[in-house]
DNA sequence: GTTACGACCTGCGAGC
DNA sequence: TGCTCGCAGGTCGTAA
């Protein structure tokens, strides 16, 4: 599933495969993956041809080209988009939902996406609340773990002003952005904290342990290319990452805690998985 | 204003 | 063999 490094490494061969290219065209094969687009499919198609891609940006887990100053093609992979590069010509896949092409008749960018929680978008840029010139869906979204901007000190005072679990709170992009289901296990285990831990009762050294814990899980996924459990998060070239090998809680119920060798738990929370050891992420009382 | 939860969506595997 | 059901989970809209 497409979290920060995950984003990041297509972020990346946006830049080195699509950036500096102009669109010849727009083709958008199914009308869900451009919903957020307001004024529909041909509408993007006609603004978006004739239009180079300046650069690759990324917040979170939210992609952007910028067109000019003024506009960017924005992108999300949701639960299983792709943005792949594909020779021109090659067989279209079979989820295949938005295609661009390039006056330089050279590879296509294609947004490949099974289950359609992704999308792309044209979008105006504007400020968001630091000044930072961001596309308008992104200007809610905090800076994410990553960042070295980011304000570790404004994000424990709203842990402690809120009345919330801490998975929620980490999940929640408005805070701390880049951090998905799988990271925030990861990042639970290695700080030895529960995943619904009063987060109105964090400590200052709780809040950092867990947002350290989280950069370096997600660093490290960074550098073998992501995590991956399936073909449905590949790069722009189709390549896996290899972190899954890598993951101590996520996905391991049954199998022995690597610090205690007590039993990973699975809870269902917020119509989803957590994993955790519990032993060493005892809940709060 | 804040928080929680369901809907969206498709493919796969388990169970019958 | 074929059918049904549950699960995977990021984001957004809505209800409380």
């Amino acid at each position: 599933m497409p979290e920060l490094p995950e984003v990041e490494v297509v972020r990346r061969g946006l830049e080195r495969w699509a950036v500096g290219r102009t669109i010849a065209s727009a083709e958008v094969l199914h009308p869900r993956s451009i919903r957020r687009h307001v004024d529909g499919p041909d509408d993007f198609a006609a603004r978006v041809a004739g239009h180079t891609f300046a650069s690759a940006e990324r917040r979170g887990k939210f992609l952007w080209l910028p067109l000019n100053e003024d506009e960017a093609v924005t992108g999300h992979l949701g639960m299983s988009g792709q943005l792949l590069i594909q020779p021109a010509g090659a067989p279209d896949e079979k989820h295949l939902r938005i295609r661009f092409t390039f006056t330089d008749g050279g590879p296509e960018l294609r947004f490949v996406d099974q289950r359609t929680f992704g999308g792309m978008a044209l979008e105006p840029l504007e400020k968001d609340r630091h000044g930072v010139v961001v596309p308008s869906s992104v200007t809610h979204i905090a800076r994410d773990a990553l960042d070295p901007e980011f304000d570790v000190d404004f994000f424990h005072s709203e842990l402690r002003r809120r009345d919330t679990g801490l998975k929620r709170a980490l999940l929640d992009q408005t805070r701390v952005s880049g951090i998905g289901n799988i990271y925030a296990d990861e990042a639970l285990w290695s700080a030895r904290l529960h995943y619904d831990k009063p987060t109105s009762r964090m400590r200052r050294p709780d809040t950092d342990r867990v947002l350290g814990a989280a950069r370096d899980v997600m660093s490290a996924a960074l550098a073998v290319g992501g995590t991956s459990f399936d073909s449905l998060y590949v790069d722009v070239n189709g390549e896996s990452g290899y972190f899954a090998r890598s993951l101590h809680a996520y996905g391991r119920e049954g199998e022995p805690c690597e610090r205690c060798g007590t039993a990973i738990k699975r809870e269902s929370f917020m119509n989803r998985s957590s994993f955790f050891c519990p032993k060493c992420q005892r809940p709060a009382r």
